[in-house]
DNA sequence: AGGTATAATGTAAGCGCTTACATATAAACT
DNA sequence: AGTTTATATGTAAGCGCTTACATTATACCT
């Protein structure tokens, strides 16, 4: 069933029947007419070809959410939760939503034809620099587009974050609060933005209350649990020990707590410890973790909420937009007082 | 940048241009000139609009993803396993992926030209009885669909699931392994058709040890981890007491253990609990959860692996296929030898 | 050489829409 | 009544492809 046949069916043109099937020229049929031909088109369960319109219009009412290609790349509570929030963002708008996997070897991504090769009209992109290289590809690509999270220095990107740096003083001014005075911390990779953030808010921190924190304190745990649980053990030699280790995300926590009980220390009568992202296990743990807590759902939400604004705003050149939500620090029972 | 502008380059007609840009036509065009095109094509980054090309083929190269309507939808592990399932699956084929939230009110679902107006091959169906009211949709649709889960009784569809029924079959060969001989079972929403499997699989073990399953020991727990722990209290009053509870998902034996501990009760020197899906929580939780594994994830591998084929095979027809994973007991420690 | 099969490329129609423009009708002026 | 303006609908072109069919060039026959 197609503009024609319904055409042909209510007696009309299909240029009538083309008006009445979109919301922004229904004004432009008369009323009776209306009310007749969306009998019709029930009836007939007439739905536009969303190709055509495409076609013609170069809307698809359809939004993409890149991330790198990849096996298992959805297992894991970072991605649940963002997708989540980019699919309740969408439910009451007329946006469907494709997913990109892209190779990150095909560096072509940075000057391809989204719109048109893909379908979308926009797009949520979730890891830049695995994907693309250019630093200004949001203002060439043509199609408005919004960051998840930090883009790295000098890239030209609409995001929304979580505020990182704000967490990582957090963090600090909380284990400071509880009588801390000498701290170790795990970072995640070398290259994250959101480990740089972190540790400089927590080293901000630190230094308006003229703490140091010694580079033989500092850990590199990749943001893996098992990579962090090694550290535990050079932790332990340093002196004099440290009582409070706050670890880039709760993964590492975790690891550090169970190496650290292997070592007959219990968290938090011996040592502290803190995680960063509040992920399910955090509540549900023994010792429950003290963490900073990431809005990652509320993020991708306010994200895909962005995105389509600018989508119906019609905007066409690129408008850099940042926004950072706030975090806040959950405490549970993994930092001791002192 | 499309064929006309890339065939004037190349100083080819657009014909030409199509054929090299397509791999079944490929052929057609002399390897010399192939070379050449491919050159031009790469340097100016040429991609055919995906929207004429649906126009004319009616080929997307995009499935489906149908799940019902509603906020928070993918918020658990049950939908990150499948999605990650379907993505894995497509990953090295030429399928997009396009999450089509439908709502369950609009049933003109069952009409829909799914193909044309929604621009998918194919689809994989997570809820029918929610989308869905017509038992013989999948034929009439005109799409390849392959659910995801038992259709329910009448359905005419393909489908890939877990073995449900087996695994009730094992959990009551497990537990009667073990010694128990009085059991109580908590159930999942009485028109569910996993719940029914399940309890058919673990009816079926108990009759051939001529165990009778009094009506008194069956409890809805709507699959809810609350309404199972409030039916601990009336299993308690049951005489003789059982010595085993199966919960149909470990969500409710999470509640039953919990609810037991506030009763005084241990799990398992007092009673054992055995669960069934062995979510994430299973292995962490105290104790560690028996319970039988739902290949969940390959499921959704599966029949996303099936869809892809019956799209390349070009078959028009509907052929229902039917296709059982095995599922399997994961022994930890919430069941007791007695 | 003349005829025929084969291969490579080109021409043009058409997929189902949207929309600028043309037309027709009615209402509101002078 | 004649002219203008507003409203409703129709006509036809064009979006960027694919593909049946036409054309041309080349090779292979007898």
């Amino acid at each position: 069933m197609n503009v024609y046949e319904i055409a042909k069916k209510a007696g009309v043109s299909i240029a009538t029947i083309s008006r009445a099937v979109n919301p922004e020229t229904r004004s432009k049929v008369a009323p009776e007419t209306l009310e007749r031909l969306d009998k019709i088109i029930r009836q007939y369960h007439y739905a536009p070809n969303q190709a055509a319109k495409g076609l013609t219009q170069s809307v698809f009412n359809t939004i993409g959410m890149v991330v790198p290609h990849g096996e298992g790349f959805f297992m894991n509570e970072y991605y649940m939760k963002l997708l989540s929030g980019v699919a309740d963002s969408l439910l009451e708008t007329k946006y469907r939503f494709k997913l990109l996997m892209l190779k990150c070897a095909d560096r072509k991504w940075d000057r391809y034809n989204f719109r048109a090769a893909e379908g979308v009209d926009g797009m949520i992109v979730t890891h830049w620099r695995v994907v693309f290289s250019d630093k200004s590809v949001f203002e060439k690509l043509g199609i408005p587009c919004v960051m998840i999270g930090d883009p790295e220095r000098g890239v030209r990107a609409s995001f929304v974050s979580a505020d990182q740096e704000k967490g990582g003083w957090l963090a600090a001014q909380h284990l400071y609060g509880k009588g801390h005075r000498r701290f170790a911390v795990v970072t995640g990779g070398a290259f994250s933005v959101d480990s740089q953030l972190r540790m400089k808010g927590f080293q901000s921190f630190l230094r308006s209350r003229h703490i140091a924190l010694p580079k033989d304190r500092i850990f590199c745990g990749e943001f893996q649990e098992d990579v962090a649980a090694s550290a535990v053990e050079k932790f332990l030699k340093t002196k004099p020990k440290g009582t409070a280790i706050f670890c880039f995300n709760d993964d590492m926590a975790y690891g550090v707590i169970r190496k650290m009980r292997e070592a007959g220390l219990r968290c938090p009568q011996d040592i502290s410890v803190m995680g960063f992202d509040d992920d399910s296990r955090a509540a549900a743990c023994e010792p429950p973790l003290t963490t900073v807590r990431v809005p990652l759902y509320d993020v991708a939400k306010q994200a895909t909420r962005h995105l389509v604004e600018k989508l119906a705003s019609g905007a066409k050149g690129f408008a850099g937009h940042e926004e950072l939500l706030p975090v806040e620090v959950v405490v549970r029972k993994s930092v001791r007082e002192r």
